[in-house]
DNA sequence: GTCTATAGAGTGATAGAC
DNA sequence: GTCTATCACTCTATAGAC
């Protein structure tokens, strides 16, 4: 019988959706043995830190996601291009609605203070980069577009939830959507 | 000595920091008690139904603030003062980004499941009672408009507390305020 | 006496860590 | 699997208002 053989970097994807679904507090190490299929001895052998690790990890995989396929393109692509193209990550990352952001979520309680400097280093990045964007897209007030854009996006993932109606996010961030794409 | 006598309404306020601040599953009993100053007995007195109904009254109460604070204001004030009452009211109630949306930090993880009712219930009446309100006040697209406004506000919420910067809150909602208080 | 509110020891179950 | 700590919750005892 042959047997399955994970790398740590095979686990993150499956701790990331427990966490999602379940939040830190939720996600008992009983019910992310069930979630991921690997026992008890495999998750402490990946992550001697325990529960905390899995999360930190967590969030330094998805801060990694982020980093290579919206906030560097934003750096890089030019300004409009870069902003349809973060649109397009956003959808596919969010499952347009359907997923909740750990980031966003991991912040609204005291488990923000076990993970300050991720949660933060996260919202600072995109909102930095994305603001520099639209200055260079020569969208007025740059700063206040960036964060609206950003926090429109986690209210829009509450709002969606929340409605039990995924359709809400996209309906949400519509008019989000043609900041920075459209001419002044 | 004398003792402090608490009815169950004295309770609720303190209940829903104790919620806000730890979330539904990282407020534990003990926890609780320890926030709230009441042994397990007062609280247990109060509610039979233990830690859940301690967080359906807390819902309840927040609803009940929101209806005589923003909803019915909003679907009986002219609309302008309307709007302009409801984000009065929200600054007070967040603190101006200090403070936390439990109604929110709950539909993230899976506590929506336990409290669907409720919160589906409080975000629908907000997004349909400011809808009407901008109708009327002739603004373009109010559907989207006060979906925009509702998501807003959750989204800086956490974008405030996320970036530990409650200023972040009244800078982020800075253009939404303007929606339906500016002539077509 | 009754009644409501309080305090907190004690229950079995389950938590995270190893 | 095994450990201790902590979980939600129960229950008894009691305080003070009538």
């Amino acid at each position: 019988m042959p047997r399955l053989v994970y790398e740590r970097a095979d686990v993150l994807p499956m701790l990331a959706e427990a966490f999602r679904e379940l939040g830190y507090d939720g996600a008992s190490m009983a019910r992310i043995t069930e979630k991921t299929g690997l026992g008890k001895g495999s998750l402490y052998h990946f992550f001697p830190g325990g529960k905390e690790e899995m999360a930190a990890a967590v969030l330094a995989d998805i801060d990694a996601w982020f980093e290579e396929r919206v906030f560097t393109p934003l750096a890089t692509l030019p300004p409009r291009e870069a902003v349809a193209n973060m649109w397009r990550a956003v959808d596919e990352y969010f499952h347009a609605g359907k997923r909740v952001c750990l980031v966003g979520a991991f912040a609204l309680d005291e488990t923000r203070d076990r993970f300050t400097g991720a949660i933060g280093a996260y919202f600072k990045r995109w909102v930095d980069v994305l603001e520099a964007t639209l200055k260079k897209a020569g969208v007025p007030a740059p700063r206040q577009a960036a964060l609206e854009t950003v926090s429109g996006i986690q209210g829009a993932i509450i709002l969606a939830r929340a409605l039990n109606n995924p359709a809400v996010f996209v309906e949400t961030t519509a008019r989000l959507r043609h900041t920075g794409s459209t001419p002044p």
